[in-house]
DNA sequence: CGCGTTTGACCAGCGC
DNA sequence: GCGCTGGTCAAACGCG
């Protein structure tokens, strides 16, 4: 922990404001009076805004702690459990083959070795780059598996698996039939409110609805993966109650994320920053709090100068 | 009647 | 080879 110890960020807020003091003589007509008053609220909003970019930069260097702080735990605990065992299926070799193309292709080899382990390295990629899980928090009282993720699902399967009791629900893209996503659905074995939503690959095409980004970025933490977007659907074939509250991913991969599957960093630190300065703007108590510290700190400083 | 969901049957990988 | 298991298919069903 000594990197989080070293990079230690203030999050504090400092209303400590060199305000220029108002220059309002005691001779001077209102007009000039009213022009002091105009420049010292503009140097107020300007060290305002100043203190709301710092706020942003250090609400980024904190989200970028808590990335490497995700991503490392996610390290360790794929090391301690084995992989688990899987069929090939269609689906996946499908998508591993339209990700090959350009590469270098290994089918000349006729050597079966070489082809199981060219298998088992293509289903290793294809879980590295394409596998992602999703917790949704959910009423425990409702059975249906269905999450609410900004894309339309169409459920082909239901099974009961061994290693939990509830049954785990089958999805596949409903979006683009070119779209060979695939969803998992299950309910955690530790927490029946809680909805494991497991997405294999990744969407060939934009968001159904652009919804209301907003309320998709409120209670959405992304931590890496690929498939599901930051975004609540207005209306989907399989609308759920179920909101998303953390993404873990299983990937390890650190390539860039594609614009289609999900909101790029930048956008989502300006639409936070837009929701942040939006939200304490309209926020009278903060407004006031604020006000009354400016004022305090400038008939503090009044004073001193005295 | 069309579309989506349900659910039992089937398929394929894996361990013994 | 056989059984277990997860994943998929497709006919039946329900709903608007």
């Amino acid at each position: 922990m000594d990197q989080y110890s070293s990079s230690f960020v203030d999050t504090s807020l400092d209303l400590t404001i060199g305000v220029t003091r108002m220059r309002v003589e005691e001779d001077s007509s209102p007009a000039n009076a009213l022009v002091d008053e105009l420049n010292r609220v503009s140097a107020e909003n300007k060290k305002l805004s100043e203190m709301l970019t710092l706020m942003c930069e250090n609400y980024n260097v904190l989200r970028k702690q808590l990335m490497e702080y995700v991503n490392k735990s996610n390290t360790t605990e794929r090391d301690q459990t084995s992989p688990t065992k899987k069929r090939k299926s269609p689906a996946r070799d499908e998508a591993f083959s339209s990700a090959i193309i350009g590469g270098v292709s290994e089918s000349s080899s006729t050597d079966q070795d070489d082809q199981y382990l060219c298998k088992k390295q293509r289903e290793e990629t294809v879980m590295k780059e394409k596998v992602s899980r999703v917790y949704y928090k959910t009423e425990a009282s409702d059975t249906t598996l269905v999450v609410k993720d900004g894309y339309q699902w169409r459920k082909y399967g239901q099974k009961v698996t061994r290693d939990n009791p509830s049954p785990r629900a089958y999805f596949k893209c409903a979006c683009a039939p070119s779209c060979s996503v695939k969803k998992k659905v299950q309910r955690s074995v530790e927490d029946q409110s809680v909805l494991v939503a497991t997405y294999e690959g990744e969407h060939n095409h934009p968001m159904p609805s652009q919804i209301d980004s907003n309320a998709g970025l409120n209670r959405y933490i992304s931590v890496g993966g690929s498939a599901p977007s930051a975004a609540t659907a207005k209306k989907s074939s399989s609308s759920s109650l179920a909101e998303p509250v953390t993404t873990i991913d299983l990937t390890e991969s650190k390539k860039p994320m594609s614009p289609t599957s999900r909101i790029d960093f930048p956008e989502v630190h300006k639409l936070l920053v837009e929701q942040m300065a939006s939200s304490l703007t309209k926020d009278p108590n903060f407004t006031a709090a604020l006000a009354a510290a400016v004022t305090g700190r400038l008939y503090q400083q009044n004073q001193t100068e005295k």
